[in-house]
DNA sequence: TAATTTCCTTCTAAAAAGTAGAACAAATAC
DNA sequence: GTATTTGTTCTACTTTTTAGAAGGAAATTA
């Protein structure tokens, strides 16, 4: 996936709020992890709306950046409906999401007064 | 500072990406907490450059949220130069980063494989 | 005290990210 | 075929983020 940094020269590799916590679900909901079924999860764990265009939009321009790609799921037993595309996160996609995670907590650890709750 | 969230009916009380880090400079920061110094802490910390104009926008955005406030300092003994506005952080807004924090380790704890680096 | 230097803020403009919902597509049931 | 259900794609707009030019004030030097 290191291509993807290297030899295309991609706009953009900066990962937003709403992209992190989009492609932290994504991870989290493994097979589960299509655009409607993501909005949802969203809206049970933050108490916040989730349209379903910011969630659509949010995961094109994930797959773009390279941290997801994805494919039409096949169709399945369920009452009727059109198919899924499942989203994937990749290799790339999980190490940006590392070094995020270790960047916040190096900034948390810095301000201790936040942990007190002071 | 609740009454931030009540009363007033604010535009947006999200706390974007940039933002948030930000906010924890501040915090880190302390009373040395002006635009330039700022500036310079997140390129030391990051390794990436952050123009004095994003931080200043940033900076007034989140004061306008009610997470920053801010008083010019006084005159100092140093070499000459204008005076320095200073930002400290909200009760307010400590709370708001406490609770991105406690977010974000949640997501993080659902998503085992990170922790791994599989 | 006027010009210079230094440190720092304010302003302007544009690109990227995030938000919202209407329109559309495909599969099953009847 | 027609209705119903599940889900995606498209269009338009607001907020954040980015970048750097322009400008302001304090100490120093002459």
């Amino acid at each position: 996936m290191l291509y993807n940094q290297v030899t295309y020269k991609m706009k953009e590799t900066r990962l937003g709020d709403f992209e992190e916590v989009v492609l932290l679900l994504v991870g989290i909901l493994g097979t589960e992890a299509y655009p409607l079924k993501i909005a949802d999860e969203f809206e049970s764990q933050t108490n916040r709306a989730a349209s379903i265009g910011s969630v659509h939009s949010t995961l094109t321009r994930l797959e773009a950046k390279g941290f997801l790609e994805s494919e039409m799921g096949k169709a399945t037993a369920e009452r009727g409906g059109r198919r899924k595309r499942i989203f994937k996160i990749t290799a790339y996609g999980r190490k940006v999401l590392r070094e995020s995670r270790d960047f916040k907590v190096s900034l948390w650890s810095q301000y201790p007064s936040l942990a007190t709750g002071k």
